[in-house]
DNA sequence: GTAGATTACGTCAACGTTGACGTAGGAGGA
DNA sequence: TCCTCCTACGTCAACGTTGACGTAATCTAC
């Protein structure tokens, strides 16, 4: 029970010598080739058998003419993330129809991080990746693109050409949930949003420009309040926002940590009744908590799907120009966006 | 930007090449190795950098002595259960202080589909694994275990022997959770769990029937329901176990999809504030619901370090005996375990 | 000044596998 | 009968890298 104590793994060899054939004549049995009578596979298969042979793909994809590693690399923001966690599963059961196994990781959105992944995913020659882009530069992407890699980006687009991505309706969602508070009467609606580095956050928030426009709303920037990273400092920017003398009639959170800080505020202050949310992202329970909590939700299998698809066809040779693919996310409706302004229009 | 497109990825020979050196000193240039004059180093480094080339580590592990693919395998149930993906989270941060990548995989607790997996980590020839068993026969563990690759069960202890495994006090926690509602008085406490075909799952059994005899309750078969896999189960089984003429005055649900299916079904008899619960494993906002769910919550990052460090202790050599670490669970009060039983014994 | 050690390289083969190509023997056709 | 084609193998080299070992030049010590 030593690791590997004294024991090698058995190769073609070993398997060639039992089996009195050549390596090659292994090789063919092994990789269901033509080229071997009915008994020689017999007697290979029953020597592999014997001595526990498998395969070395190490060895096989360093040889093979198509040099396939049948891996491929996610580099995501956080693993521990409930979307990321599902967008990983659904990519991941995709590359399982393909042969395919996943080599995850999580970047922590530090472009630093990334691009040291990056390189240790090329160190391990890859197929292809599937990759949430950190903020800011994207230049380690970009020049891995430029050599070839195969890559899709997923939740946020690049910001150099000729590359896939896979996004979800950000801006328009956003939109349509800002329409959705005004069109119950809310005229203060705040904004709360994740880093403004991220372009997620961005087109979240011009779709809440958008969306207040498009209700005759005016802008009021001190019912804004971005680049809260993690649910504390939502909290707190929730909290403050609340206490202020006009206070919002309604929130509108552009990411599921932020609407967890969000909640925990109204909650604090006994308002979750009263001020209408709408939050960016679904989360599990959201539907069991009083009001329910109205979200944006994100087709996170479709999301997943169309990434592994792209990804697979870019290796498989595909050479088509680059595809955008938008995911529609749909408002689910579960109360607390459904809230009405006070009467009085205070609070 | 075609996939590969008549690019080649520069090799050690390029590199030899335009330094005009062997591939032998670019190798020792590359691992840092002694051997190289200061100068050739210089041109070894920019001959590299002008040529992007990048270390093959498929083709240094094949030759390398000591084989190391600097990847580990990680088999999970379920990635996109929110607990898989905190362990694997946990498992990855550790990994990367390695320097070790992590080949993730979802066996859907499928013995066949686990199977597979192992066998496409084995043919990748991976360092080591962490891995949550599949329920049934443990045999293709047990098999590549004997081979020697170093593996740490979590969550689940191996059914052989000579095997490290990560576990959490499933037993002794669920004892207590039992205790904790006896000792509020409930005399009717039905247990939920999921499939017995899982270890955690008996052990939790086990632990309640464990609490029951010390509270001096005699345990009611009729208020045990096992087998309930997922949260539509789960909600249907509360359901038919809260309209017997007798209910339960208290539940305890022993893993966290079983606990949001119990809820489902008290919330929709509006009995959430009058049967008391208490779930095994801990979820995003728990808190925030109306009562708190009371949770015992397992220690996630302490799970996945543990597990990390065996494996990579393993890896390194060590050869002591295997280790079976426990990691305590917590229980965490929020509300739903302090609630009473009714004053009349009904309700 | 020379034995001996040290430094800075290079050469060669091998890791486990497969592509290219060779060959012996038999089947089939003219 | 002879030529061709096919089948079932085998041989060899190479994928990109590194361990073992060789060697020439330089340094150290007395």
């Amino acid at each position: 029970m030593d690791p590997r104590g004294g024991r090698r793994e058995p190769t073609m060899r070993d398997v060639a010598a039992l089996a009195r054939v050549s390596t090659k004549t292994v090789s063919r049995v092994i990789n269901d080739l033509p080229g071997a009578g009915p008994e020689v596979v017999e007697r290979v298969r029953e020597a592999a058998r014997t001595l526990g042979y498998r395969p070395n793909l190490t060895a096989s994809s360093l040889r093979r003419s198509d040099r396939r590693s049948a891996t491929i690399g996610v580099l995501f923001e956080d693993l521990s993330n409930p979307f990321d966690a599902a967008l990983l599963r659904a990519v991941e059961d995709h590359a399982r129809r393909h042969g395919v196994l996943v080599l995850a990781g999580s970047s922590e959105d530090d472009p630093a991080l990334q691009r040291e992944l990056l390189a240790s995913l090329a160190t391990r020659r890859v197929d292809g990746m599937v990759v949430m882009a950190a903020g800011g530069h994207q230049d380690a992407l970009q020049r891995e693109r430029e050599r070839g890699t195969p890559m899709v980006l997923v939740d946020r687009p690049p910001t150099f050409d000729g590359t896939d991505s896979v996004t979800t309706t950000n801006r328009d969602s956003s939109r349509d949930a800002v329409l959705h508070l005004a069109g119950r009467g809310h005229r203060r609606i705040a904004f709360l949003g994740d880093r403004q580095t991220l372009w997620t956050s961005c087109e979240r928030y011009t779709g809440y420009l958008e969306g207040l426009a498009h209700a005759g709303l005016t802008l009021r920037e001190d019912l804004v309040r971005t680049d809260l990273h993690g649910p504390d400092a939502a909290e707190t920017a929730t909290a403050a926002l609340l206490d202020r003398h006009e206070p919002p009639t309604a929130l509108f959170t552009a990411q599921n940590l932020v609407t967890v800080g969000a909640m925990r505020a109204l909650r604090d202050r006994d308002l979750h009744h009263r001020v209408a949310l709408i939050g960016f992202d679904d989360f599990p329970l959201a539907d069991m908590l009083q009001p329910g909590v109205t979200v944006l939700r994100q087709d996170v299998p479709a999301l997943g799907r169309r990434a592994a698809e792209l990804v697979f066809a870019r290796i498989d040779g595909d050479r088509s120009e680059p595809t955008h693919a938008v995911i529609p996310a749909t408002l689910i409706h579960r109360g607390s966006g459904e809230i009405p302004p006070p009467a009085d229009g205070t609070r």
